[in-house]
DNA sequence: TTTGCTGCAAATAGTTTGCAGAGAC
DNA sequence: GTCTCTGCAAACTATTTGCAGCAAA
């Protein structure tokens, strides 16, 4: 169920000018990609879609972009070892994801509950489900504890 | 609830012969530290820790052995996108963890379900959880139906 | 003796950064 | 006009790899 990609465009221009950034071509083009975020596209990709209406667009200028709308919490980072980390615009807050350890392709599966889970993604998916990685990211209590540093 | 270290060494060992791989004493030292895995250990700190036993090993044999263990599903790859990857050689399946984003302390948590989970979470082991990753792995429909490859 | 392992150093690859000019506002 | 952004190229960093010598079996 994805969030209508256009609100989801105009949510991230409105952030962006409530915190006095510019509106450039380049990066309105990256937002409107992430907005939508079909395929949960990675940096390259955003890249190479972009290199028909913007011909000298660098990838730095992508990952500078979509390092600042991850930073303003309009993005979700998905973020893998081996490189390649993929983006979602589209639902940027924390949920489950089905990766093709083949064709890296990566959708959103629709969970009732977590219980039973790799049977009830391989229901839904139609994937062969290989393993799973299910991490919780907080603060531990010593560091709660300690000058937060 | 780790398991017994001694046995997880010997079963690696095991493994390694069953292989007819060789049993060099650098490779026996970072199989010993995998078999306790105690806070998960990156490639730096086993290497840290084998500096006195042998002073002239290279990372690069540290990154070799791990990966041969891996390679052996006898240890478990925790993988970040930003580097400094983490092991855990005791329980070499896939499990929840709860990682500080501060000290970068990683932690099993015992898991009744995968209900409520960050609450659970929260009450079993004092971590303030910020967020959370959970990826499934497999094979796509498409990729299943095309010629392996 | 044979085969695989180690140490070293160089190579890789995704990502980040310094800088000078360009462009949004 | 000011201040940020962009493009380019160089820098970074975790990891991998080629190679020659060494050691396990």
């Amino acid at each position: 169920m994805p969030m209508n990609p256009e609100s989801r465009y105009d949510a991230i221009l409105q952030k962006l000018r409530a915190h006095n950034l510019k509106l450039t071509p380049q990066r309105m083009a990256v937002a409107k990609i992430l907005s939508r975020s079909e395929g949960h596209p990675g940096v390259e990709r955003i890249h190479a879609q972009l290199k028909d209406a913007f011909p000298t667009m660098s990838l730095a200028t992508v990952y500078r972009n979509v390092m600042l709308f991850k930073s303003l919490g309009e993005v979700l980072e998905l973020g893998f070892p081996d490189g390649g980390n993929r983006y979602d615009g589209n639902k940027p807050y924390p949920h489950p994801h089905v990766v093709c350890v083949q064709c890296k392709a990566i959708i959103d599966p629709d969970l009732d509950s977590l219980k039973d889970m790799a049977s009830e993604i391989a229901a839904e998916t139609g994937f062969k489900v290989l393993t799973h990685r299910l991490d919780f990211f907080g603060i531990c209590p010593k560091c709660q504890h300690s000058a937060s540093q």
